[in-house]
DNA sequence: TAGGCCATCTGGTCCT
DNA sequence: AGGACCAGATGGCCTA
């Protein structure tokens, strides 16, 4: 845990005209509210390594960012969706062909098929992945 | 050493 | 009134 900063409601010479109790109470809620912001960051945190559990990271050894997290499971389930899209255009009947779609779910062109499937197209400009994109072509 | 990422504090706003 | 949520500010840590 970072060591905490100090903060006005800490400081006990504040020439603030109010009454003791007063400032008292109001310090009390500063701190109290300061704890439920970091509970909640806390839990906010938590959600975003559960979320990077779930997200693709193909040999990425480094942790997802909270952005990059975020821009990956954007990514991933646009890829989940369009498969499901295809999927239902081939009639349900085709297994051989949705395992080969999940397959490539998995493989290093993983980040092309994203950037493909997104309608945000502008966005991968700026993702981290999309320079596994160079040079490589998918048909639809 | 600069830049990226993060945790924490803080004040404002909205909701119950 | 008090809690939840949010965004800005700030400072620490890490890496290229």
């Amino acid at each position: 845990m970072k060591p905490r900063r100090p903060s006005c409601t800490d400081s006990s010479s504040d020439s603030d005209s109010r009454s003791p109790e007063k400032f008292e109470s109001a310090a009390r809620r500063r701190m109290a509210a300061n704890a439920r912001e970091r509970k909640r960051m806390q839990g906010l945190n938590t959600a975003f390594d559960r979320l990077r559990k779930v997200v693709p990271q193909w040999g990425q050894d480094k942790k997802l960012s909270k952005y990059e997290t975020l821009q990956m499971a954007l990514s991933y389930i646009m890829a989940l969706s369009r498969i499901l899209t295809d999927t239902n255009r081939h009639n349900n009947s085709d297994r051989q062909w949705l395992d080969l779609q999940f397959d490539s779910l998995q493989s290093e062109n993983y980040a092309c098929f994203m950037r493909y499937s997104s309608p945000v197209e502008n966005e991968c400009i700026h993702s981290p992945f999309s320079y596994h994109c160079e040079g490589v072509h998918i048909q639809s």
